[in-house]
DNA sequence: GTTATTATTGCAACAATGTTGCATTAGTTG
DNA sequence: CAACTAATGCAACATTGTTGCAATAATAAC
């Protein structure tokens, strides 16, 4: 199954890399002013994220945003950073401090999602 | 507006309790048997929350979880410890390590929201 | 450039989580 | 016991996200 270059994926992608920021469906639907359906945004996200081109992260407001890669190359993906989102302009930013926790014995860890919420120093 | 004691809340009081562990609306009403409506049993978690009994932790799963406050008293609020999910057994512990994280300059966190998941010493 | 292949899209439908309105039920107080 | 009203159950709705399927459009082959 090769990948084919489309409007959409272009656009969505020029979106993630001049946002600079972490962008959730609705936020991407809302910038190209519902020019591009709803599903196939998700379809588009998904498939970024399984290539390894972004990944994804799951805020306490219950939704995903997703995230270009910038650290990780390959298979190797370690999405192990905070991520702070701001209650006034919803901006949701990968901070560069690393999630650092001890696991109970015998504890085995696949993933980590870490997010402090608040207010940005444009919205305080 | 004063609480009322209920056969619901008691019920729902005691899961948590006996279980141990965070628990989410769908396990709950599951472990109910049914007896209970959906909606009340949201209700019932988010009074408990209100009143400070419990907070509530949103997992990267899509749901909320809903733990027994325990290091915390009145209204100062600080859930800011990391949650583990089992994803073997569904299981949500409340670990004992603080979230700790420096924010960039002027920001302000008002909330945490920390998980790991993976398997617990059990299911490994 | 034309054709064949099939990845991608759009639409409808669905699933899961969570909330709200409203009438009914049932704790609590006097 | 009676009055008050918090709590419940049901229906309906909102939001986020996925799946099936036919139509569209990249890409490769000629």
């Amino acid at each position: 199954m090769k990948r084919r270059t489309t409007p959409a994926q272009t656009a969505i992608l020029d979106l993630l890399k001049s946002s600079g920021s972490a962008l959730s469906q609705d936020m991407i639907e809302q910038k190209m002013k519902g020019e591009t359906d709803r599903v196939t945004i998700y379809r588009v996200l998904n498939r970024f994220c399984e290539d390894g081109l972004t990944h994804r992260i799951v805020s306490d407001d219950g939704k995903s945003y997703f995230a270009l890669c910038h650290g990780c190359q390959g298979n190797h993906h370690t999405h192990d950073h905070f991520h702070f989102r701001c209650l006034t302009c919803q901006k949701v930013e990968c901070l560069s401090e690393k999630v650092q926790v001890s696991l109970p014995q015998g504890y085995r860890a696949t993933n980590v999602n870490a997010w402090v919420s608040g207010y940005c120093a444009g919205c305080i």
